[in-house]
DNA sequence: TTTAAAAATACAATCGATTGTATATAAATT
DNA sequence: AATTTATATACAATCGATTGTATTTTTAAA
């Protein structure tokens, strides 16, 4: 920083004034005279003042900062989410401070640690894959800072959380492919310990169970989903004897990858042999052929609900919450990749 | 900020010490005897003492942070340049705050606003659409603050840039169509405020010239690049009596738009009848059929540069440029929507 | 005009760190 | 033991705002 910056005390000199006055005159403060205030404000633009917000936040005590920690912020449902999340915060008068995991459990402490000593005011996260522990968020809730998760939620914290019905999303899903005539329904599922894959997992073998379908458990194939694990994932499945001819993905991203690799290397067709349906509704998701079915999960909806969630816990106008949890609506968005032609579907 | 946290003066008084020994222990100096330190460190530890950088921000006159404004955060590009400007800025010490502009001026100028209320010390931006005037922008360069442009720069402002050749790219890409047999090369061009549109626009009617083709403003198509001015501008030129039979689109979003309405709506095919380029190589351009030919634009890498040019400005190690340029590398990815058929092939 | 009440402004402490200077303690030198 | 030198720690000001209390000025009431 420059020194030689103005602050109100240059004002309060040139004015032959106390520095507080001027406090309270920029402040718009009742204690002084209007007048006052008109001169006041006139020579703080003549000598181009801006406030220094960390004095103010110092002694007020506050930071009007939150802080976000998304896995990675080039994802879209998370830039989508960040995008939301900074509207409301600005719109309240709050900067927002954004760290990315990277989804690992060292670099997520890390920006806990950051966070908290910046002196945020409440966090916004969705959870690292690999994170397991979660000590490093405890500090918030100890310290009394609000924490609200969005999607990638730890029950183990007490905070509340911003996601989807994951359950009956995915149940109406897999009951969607099976409604399309489909026997032997594939699942590409995330790292266990993140709640959204069990709960999507889950819901998938309910779905399975409640219309008479076998679940296979080789049929589950269990990764980080990425591009790399979709290509493997799908390999993998249609390598099986008994290969399936269905696959609900747990994101859209390893479903994708799917796709492009069974139309680049396989002499299967989409939907025709293999049916496929994601998660998330990306963009790529409308652009590829045949369009993938999938799941509209409003990334800046969801961080839009979290981050208000989060400012009215801040200014104390709501409780903090310990474990509840916010549902916010989905829905599914048929596209070509699961319908089958009309002869193939079950009554 | 709850009160009760833990000062380095609560562990002052805990071991009878001064806080400035605290202050220096903590901070490895080497005025305090190692054992000193030792209790110390182990007391900060035990009571939880966690720092508060606005403070030691506000004595010491920095911040640590660097402000950073884009137009859509949710852009791949910008999301994928924030990324790795994050990256850079957490490896040495900073922190980011983000905004986004919305490509609105008025957004543009709030921004700057607040990163310079929460003092800043450098500023990477990629301007608004919208943006004509730049004193919002001056008044980092007037407070010695640094300030680096990454794509979107605005060579009026005494600040250097990161881009890539927008000119030489634009006219290898239309080089490219041209080799491909076609004639008559539409373009989608930007807001010409924006240098890097004006350039791509200029190295495209270069590229039709030295090649002897005729320049025809009809085909040029200017607007915002969303998807609907995608839509807007496709549909004109194909009404055109004498229409294109390729187009070369200032990014993706519009090509992509553009290829969408062709296949869905009209009966002509990419390449055959239309050959598409973009410019950016977005997520999307691998996943369409045909896939897009498009520039490599790497976000991730600008975003570095730009971030690890700023810092080096910031530290005083490097000059503050005046106008500098940097160019990173881009290159033309070739996909199958601007490949013809070899017959049609110039030789 | 005197006095009480209200309005406007000044004083001074504070937030939590950092840092130059001063002082106290320990070690080294004669 | 006395004195110098080095080491360790304490004191106090500071960063730029905010805010409770005190004081001064103005206005209204008696």
């Amino acid at each position: 920083m420059k020194k030689g910056r103005v602050t109100i005390h240059d004002i309060a000199k040139h004015l032959k004034l106390d520095s507080s006055t001027i406090s309270r005159a920029l402040n718009d403060s009742p204690r002084v005279k209007e007048k006052t205030k008109e001169r006041i404000k006139q020579v703080a633009k003549e000598l181009g003042y801006k406030p220094n917000v960390m004095a103010a936040n110092l002694r007020t005590q506050t930071s009007k900062t939150i802080g976000v920690i998304v896995p990675w912020i080039s994802r879209y449902f998370f830039s989508s989410a960040i995008s939301g999340i900074e509207e409301v915060a600005y719109s309240k008068g709050y900067n927002v401070i954004i760290c990315q995991s990277h989804d690992e459990y060292d670099r997520e402490v890390a920006n806990a640690y950051t966070l908290f000593a910046n002196r945020v005011e409440g966090i916004l996260t969705s959870v690292a894959m690999d994170t397991v522990k979660y000590e490093h968020f405890e500090q918030f809730i100890e310290e009394g800072i609000p924490m609200v998760f969005f999607d990638r939620h730890a029950p183990e914290v007490k905070a509340c959380s911003v996601v989807i019905d994951d359950f009956n999303t995915a149940y109406k899903v897999t009951a969607h492919l099976i409604k399309q005539g489909n026997d032997r329904i594939a699942h590409f599922s995330g790292p266990g310990n993140l709640n959204i894959y069990k709960d999507r997992f889950n819901g998938y073998k309910k779905a399975l169970e409640d219309y008479g379908k076998v679940f296979d458990p080789a049929l589950v194939f269990e990764s980080r989903l990425l591009i790399e694990d979709g290509i493997e994932g799908i390999k993998h499945l249609l390598s099986l004897p008994n290969r399936p001819d269905a696959l609900f993905s747990s994101n859209d991203l390893a479903a994708i990858a799917a796709m492009k690799y069974i139309s680049q290397h396989t002499e299967f067709s989409v939907p025709e042999d293999i049916s496929v349906a994601g998660f998330s509704n990306s963009p790529s998701a409308s652009i590829i052929e045949p369009g993938l079915t999938t799941v509209d999960q409003s990334g800046e909806e969801m961080g839009k609900i979290a981050a208000k969630r989060l400012i009215d816990e801040i200014k104390g106008e709501i409780d903090k919450c310990t474990n509840e949890i916010i549902t916010v609506n989905s829905k599914i968005i048929v596209r070509e990749s699961s319908v089958k032609k009309v002869a193939k579907l079950v009554k």
